[in-house]
DNA sequence: CAAGATTGACTGATCAATCTTC
DNA sequence: GAAGATTGATCAGTCAATCTTG
């Protein structure tokens, strides 16, 4: 057996090569699914379409948006910007309390993630589904979802994309 | 049951969602792992020296370090430049073929690493290993690799990070 | 004074084009 | 001509500071 200094445990050399393992298939795929989306939409703009289209209302504010997104308030701002300027969202000011922003889906908007969409599914499956099978990606969400509540805490809504 | 445009497959939404977790839950860790970590180093540093200081030689050249941490070579040519002026590393020309630069540790490269990496096993090991357990993980990375592999095609060595 | 959004300065990456060497 | 590395132009993100509203 190797030597360790966690008396009885894991291996280092273990713990880093699996969780390197996720890092780098998580790599692979995103570049993979990005060839077969064969899309010219940014990521960014796709993930902030994505989540509008699935709620419902079609809006969310601007912080929200950011965090799901993990981008800093300054960057979203910036990426509203350059999506309003395409025509897929538009700001619209809140009546409840004026500091905040909502961020909601023009008819060009849903237009593009509804083109978009079907192909990515598509990408996924192939890329995703049709290699671990049914089974084991379920297995592995399971673990994923562990993982992500472990530091974010768990969702009040599932909205996972 | 819910209604599917793929005749008896696994629903579209059960695939983006668990691909969302793995999406997510890279996202969340990768972002508590540098917290823990606690350094100055960027992370594109430290991604190049574990992969040096893990070379027999600690030394590869700049197209090989850019396709591992996935760089464009301009891209890397310019995180090379960074590097050497830190002084962690330094440009070795390739005596049998004259295009070509090897990049090797300086003291001080691994010294750096040497320092950090203990630093970020422990991270890792808090954040996912301390979370999945040791079998779990131990799965989690047998499907990841089946991820890798079927795109990158199996690796000659083993250097994951 | 805290929270949401914006702005400006800066950093770090990509891409296309170029140079050298095989 | 192809491959490795570099360069210049550009782009998209962070961070810290600011403004407004609660």
């Amino acid at each position: 057996m190797a030597p360790s200094w966690h008396d009885g445990g894991v291996e280092d050399d273990e713990v880093i090569t699996n969780w390197g393992l996720i890092v780098e298939a998580h790599a692979a795929v995103m570049k993979r699914v990005a060839e077969l989306d064969n899309t010219d939409l940014p990521a960014p703009f796709f993930e902030v379409l994505l989540r509008l289209v699935r709620t419902p209302g079609h809006r969310l504010t601007m912080s929200q948006l950011a965090h799901e997104i993990t981008f800093s308030t300054g960057g979203f701002t910036k990426l509203a910007d350059r999506m309003e300027a395409a025509g897929l969202v538009v700001r619209v000011a809140c009546p409840n309390d004026r500091r905040v922003t909502w961020m909601a889906l023009t008819p060009a908007g849903e237009a593009a993630i509804g083109e978009i969409l079907p192909r990515h599914i598509a990408s996924v499956r192939a890329t995703v589904l049709d290699v671990l099978g049914e089974d084991a990606l379920a297995d592995v969400g399971i673990q994923m979802r562990k993982l992500r509540d472990s530091i974010n805490g768990p969702r009040r809504e599932e909205l996972d994309a």
